[in-house]
DNA sequence: CGCATTTGACCCGCGC
DNA sequence: GCGCGGGTCAAATGCG
């Protein structure tokens, strides 16, 4: 596979082209997914009765995340995820019943890597993506009561911003804009829309071999990346989101997240969890209750939620 | 004391 | 060229 090559190509940009290709250095996806799917994996566990032919079900399962992961998600991808994701709330607690979640593509072209992202919350629920977000600025908008804050991702291997503000229309949404690089937020919940996915991954998620592999045979890492902190109730999650096995409690996921994501995903496993929204936001439920105003006091949620902002 | 947040100043692009 | 508005910087401040 030319996957560097059509990489290289994908982002348009300069600097997250370097990022992009930084990150892949690290670890191949083409190798870490083949890890994923290799026999004695823990990841990717089915059933018996599927594993029975498993370089059949794994191929395409293999095939499918490698395109994605190369060619980036399309918006309506990640469309379909969140909605996916969250319009079946009806066992999320307090007020994400009543969360919704759009996203819409900024600007012509995806290139931009800009992403807009409404988030619909009543009362004091907060969106957090539980990564690490420095606030840089807030301003106030000409024509808008509310200010608007920026934010930047802490981790220097990352390029991603996001400014967030309250819409003048509805004090409940929040319009959140993602711009840069920032490889955490689709990933973990694309092959859910899927059905090939949906079908062949029922095992509950197990601690994954490689993610710890990816820590230990990155040298260079920079921070603490791609090891969720799992088994864990964020008490900014309102869904009480748990995820299997503590592990590292500041996530900055980069690429080396997304495999991890994937396999933590417990969306595919029914037995960890009935509710869709609940179970593809393992790492993630861009929504939580916060008693504070528009900082979304990132360093207290460390789940693993990454923002797309550069998957364009 | 270290780190995150705040906030005013500065920079830059765009429209007139 | 000038003014306006948005984005970023960085010193000050707050907090654990």
């Amino acid at each position: 596979m030319a996957a560097s090559e059509e990489t290289s190509a994908i982002w348009s940009d300069g600097s997250e082209d370097e990022i992009v290709r930084e990150l892949l250095d690290d670890e191949s996806p083409s190798e870490l997914v083949r890890e994923l799917l290799d026999d004695e994996s823990p990841f990717f566990l089915q059933p018996k009765s599927i594993e029975s032919e498993p370089s059949q079900s794994q191929e395409p399962l293999k095939n499918l995340f490698l395109s994605t992961l190369y060619s980036g998600p399309t918006i309506e991808d990640i469309a379909s995820v969140l909605s996916l994701n969250c319009q079946s709330s009806d066992s999320f607690s307090g007020n994400i019943s009543q969360s919704k979640i759009s996203v819409t593509e900024k600007g012509s072209s995806r290139m931009e890597n800009k992403y807009t992202m409404r988030i619909k919350s009543s009362g004091n629920t907060m969106a957090d993506d539980g990564y690490k977000w420095r606030k840089y600025g807030q301003k106030s908008i000409k024509n808008s009561p509310n200010p608007r804050s920026y934010y930047r991702c802490t981790n220097p291997r990352c390029s991603a911003k996001k400014q967030v503000e309250r819409s003048t229309e509805d004090p409940d949404t929040l319009i959140i804009n993602y711009e840069g690089l920032h490889l955490h937020f689709a990933y973990s919940h694309f092959l859910l829309t899927r059905p090939s996915l949906n079908e062949n991954t029922h095992s509950p998620p197990k601690k994954p071999k490689t993610h710890t592999q990816v820590a230990q045979d990155d040298p260079h890492q920079v921070g603490p990346t791609s090891v969720a902190p799992l088994k864990m109730v964020n008490k900014h999650q309102p869904f009480g989101a748990v995820i299997e096995t503590p592990h590292n409690p500041q996530t900055q996921g980069l690429l080396e997240d997304v495999v991890p994501l994937l396999i933590r995903n417990p969306s595919n496993n029914p037995t960890s969890s009935s509710d869709p929204c609940f179970s593809s936001y393992p790492s993630s439920p861009p929504l939580s209750t916060s008693s504070s105003s528009l900082s979304w006091s990132p360093n207290s949620s460390p789940l693993d939620m990454g923002m797309l902002s550069g998957l364009g």
